[in-house]
DNA sequence: CGGTATCCTGCAGGATACTG
DNA sequence: CAGTATCCTGCAGGATACCG
């Protein structure tokens, strides 16, 4: 299934990948999402600074584009557990090496982020 | 240097590198840049559909971060080249799995060849 | 808790004209 | 040829309020 929600505007594959991840948070999220399964409250909370409405949207989006899966139980306080589909760990996987490269380029700079909440990229 | 142009916001380096190659024709630029050096002209055709003003900002963005490299040739047609730098290669070669994602996502779509490099022809 | 529904803003990107 | 200089537009994303 292609997915993708812009066919035929691709120009190649990196093109409908930067459709997929374009979003301003999404990368963050799916990181987010690649340790463990999340709701969707955890995840407001570890991508911080996105609001409910972009946050919902982003996942959305992640879920037709068959990146992530959200799993609804119908208990009574509410509970939605986000995690990434077999595509979305694939996703990652293709993402690590620019986050190594990104890793290497901002050298030792990271530290400014503040929290030292600096840890590797999914790789498996 | 090679640092990026939005320093202290970044979670990793993924972000870093979203950031880099973040505008909308940057990884196009990239990709067409990946097989040789190109003159204004000739990626302003390459990337077909992309003004002249944002090739311009792109370019200098992607030159301040250290990623393409602009030769100016002092004749009197005036003549400048861009390729890709060292960081610029290697950021292609990060970029690279991310592409074999969208290919691979896209289906066999765009029917393209993999053969001995990382990367296909943008053929389309 | 896990979201919608609105409304609003900023800025990336587009169109067009002009220049060295 | 290789760009600037303007001006303009669209839409991703933010703020806030409300709902099942």
């Amino acid at each position: 299934m292609a997915t993708v929600r812009r066919p035929g505007s691709y120009h190649c594959g990196i093109d409908a990948a930067m459709d997929v991840i374009g979003g301003k948070w999404k990368v963050l999220i799916l990181w987010a999402l690649d340790e463990r399964a999340c709701r969707f409250g955890e995840l407001r909370r570890l991508v911080s600074g996105v609001t409910e409405k972009v946050l919902a949207s982003h996942l959305r989006e992640l879920e037709e584009d068959g990146i992530v899966h959200r799993e609804v139980y119908d208990e009574v306080p509410p509970r939605v557990e986000y995690s990434l589909t077999p595509l979305g760990v694939l996703l990652n996987e293709a993402l690590a090496p620019l986050g190594a490269w990104g890793r290497d380029v901002i050298g030792g700079v990271m530290e400014v982020v503040g929290g030292g909440g600096d840890r590797a990229d999914p790789e498996d």
